[in-house]
DNA sequence: GCTGAAACGTCGGAGCT
DNA sequence: AGCTCCGACGTTTCAGC
């Protein structure tokens, strides 16, 4: 993971649509070279894949928020089986403190939020917090700054 | 929004880089016509754009966490320009309840994160959660379910 | 890491169902 | 609104270095 490396990772974390040819240019390489370097991101398992952004409110998801739930240790398996069918959680992340998960979930209104969260709520307590807008929203990975990566390794 | 529109935007954000010609093969439509169709999802904000998607633990961040904040509503201004500094906050939701903004982050170390979070401390109080695991990194928005869209417009 | 050439994909426009 | 045909150009892939 060199400078090159992270050049590569910014552009496609701008646009994961670049082509190859203009990807190239910009890190002044030759095509068959970063086409190289993107492989090897991909297959290290550095890039995690790519993903079109789609707007929710646009595509009629009026509301979103964010669920914490508190879940007993011998539910958690039944839980997480349980949150693979509901497709408007769109995120979900275990977490150490007093909520088990928090999620980030949608749903096209108020009423259809509110069915959402009584059925997340048979596994547990929940807190909801409605998110009322983002001022960042996942902005691209940079590459760790030197006095951070001290600490671990001087390279 | 026909359910061509939702298959193009499902192939999209399971895979960002797939050509146009491979699109127009899922969706049983000519290259034209699948093209025209991607452009005006782009143009009307449906598609927010295309990212790569980077794995912190790959990329040298250890240690990822939740962090809520209470900000006094005058320092808020302040607040998010603060946080466009800081390269570290990769998500941050304006949300109701208790906590003013809840924000995702990644650190080195705990120590790197320790470092950050006095920093964001200086605008409010704050409440930490480390996250432990992701079983759900970012799922794929569908087409909201024909029960929930019948609340407000039955098309 | 670099050519270079063949195969493939993209982007116009024209005319048609 | 969609399709095909077309040609020109850009891009990817794979050989060989």
């Amino acid at each position: 993971m060199d400078d090159l490396d992270w050049k590569v990772l910014s552009l496609l974390q701008q646009n994961a649509r670049i082509t190859y040819t203009a990807l190239a240019r910009q890190v002044h390489l030759s095509v068959p070279a970063v086409t190289e370097r993107v492989k090897r991101l991909e297959e290290d398992g550095v890039i995690d894949g790519y993903v079109a952004r789609v707007n929710p409110a646009m595509a009629g998801y009026a509301v979103s928020a964010l669920v914490g739930i508190t879940v007993p240790q011998p539910a958690k398996t039944k839980f997480l089986n349980f949150l693979e069918t509901i497709s408007e959680v769109l995120e979900c992340h275990h977490v150490t403190g007093a909520d088990s998960y928090v999620m980030r979930l949608v749903a096209t209104n108020m009423a259809d939020l509110e069915r959402l969260i009584e059925r997340i709520n048979l596994y547990g307590e929940t807190r909801t917090s409605l998110v009322m807008s983002t001022p960042l929203a996942t902005r691209a990975l940079q590459r760790p700054s030197v006095a951070s990566r001290r600490s671990k390794d001087a390279r």
